[in-house]
DNA sequence: GGTAGACCTGGACGC
DNA sequence: GCGTCCAGGTCTACC
């Protein structure tokens, strides 16, 4: 079945599609037109592949199954926080549009990031992006959807993310050995077991009225959450008020401002602060200067 | 508050 | 084929 969304004025399919890495990691694939694909569990039980496409002004979304009305109107919420629909970046786009490595983003109108659509499903794929290489995050994922996912219908070898509770009933050894998790493992049991048990309410951290710190705090009572880990989360979360400071930041923000030289964190922290609380977002989106 | 070492996986490299 | 080294963040213990 299919349905429209109306996006907001300064929205962009494509941008929010590869604003980052997630579009490669399973179950998001992106349409030949640019589009987003993704294959979702709903409250119901129900799981069905949606494609999401630009038409024009319009958003078409188009379903693998048949939808009441409440599984519509939660599809629709899903994907409004997945796309960002509600963000407005007017004030951010004001200030970008005078620095000249940040015009193209906002000719482009970048800006949005891709999430998950629940705050769970990200804050495991964090976690999996933590002290590995991207081919390994990948892999990681592709055995954890695929082992403990809930199976599309029409398409049986394909699978939705695990929900907490999938995740909550694997035993960690077998989690470890059979996603080749290694560490990573009890900190995604742990987590599915406070999400499901009830003690970690994450999805009410998406409307919190928390500052960024307190949020961040809170994020960092999750284990193997750290300080990249949550400054990436709080970026999905709409908050930018800090920059995820990895090897590749340490890495580009050296190129590009220091000659080459090492740099700490405290200086990448430092290169973008003057961003006030869209430097997560200046960082993210910096037209980087190709490496020498 | 800062630092060192352990935690895992898998690819690259030398023998 | 085997052993060693390395990359990638976070945690814990220690100072």
């Amino acid at each position: 079945m299919t349905f429209t969304l109306t996006p907001p004025a300064s929205f962009s399919l494509p941008a929010v599609v590869r604003s980052h890495g997630w579009i490669q990691m399973s179950p998001f694939s992106e349409t030949p037109d640019h589009g987003l694909s993704y294959i979702i569990r709903l409250n119901t039980g129900k799981v069905l592949r949606f494609e999401v496409h630009a038409i024009g002004d319009t958003l078409r979304v188009d379903s693998t199954e048949l939808l009441l009305e409440p599984e519509q109107t939660e599809l629709s919420r899903h994907i409004t926080w997945m796309l960002d629909l509600e963000q407005d970046f007017t004030e951010f786009y004001a200030l970008a549009r005078d620095e000249p490595k940040l015009a193209r983003m906002v000719e482009r109108k970048a800006g949005r990031v891709l999430r998950s659509p629940t705050l769970f499903e990200d804050v495991v794929r964090t976690l999996l992006t933590t002290n590995t290489l991207w081919k390994h995050t990948l892999r990681m994922c592709r055995e954890l959807t695929s082992r403990y996912g809930d199976p599309l219908p029409c398409e049986p070898e394909l699978y939705a993310f695990p929900t907490p509770e999938n995740l909550a009933r694997v035993d960690e050894p077998t989690l470890r050995e059979g996603c080749r998790m290694g560490y990573r493992a009890p900190y995604v049991t742990e987590l599915s077991q406070r999400v499901t048990s009830g003690e970690l309410d994450l999805e009410i951290l998406k409307t919190s009225q928390l500052t960024t710190l307190e949020l961040r705090n809170e994020l960092m009572t999750i284990k193997g959450v750290g300080g990249y880990a949550a400054a990436n989360l709080l970026m999905l979360l709409g908050r930018y008020d800090y920059v995820p400071v990895d090897s590749w930041a340490l890495k580009v923000v050296s190129n590009e401002f220091f000659n080459g030289e090492k740099v700490t964190p405290k200086q990448v922290l430092e290169t973008f602060v003057r961003w006030g609380k869209w430097q997560g977002l200046a960082y993210w989106f910096w037209d980087w200067s190709p490496e020498l």
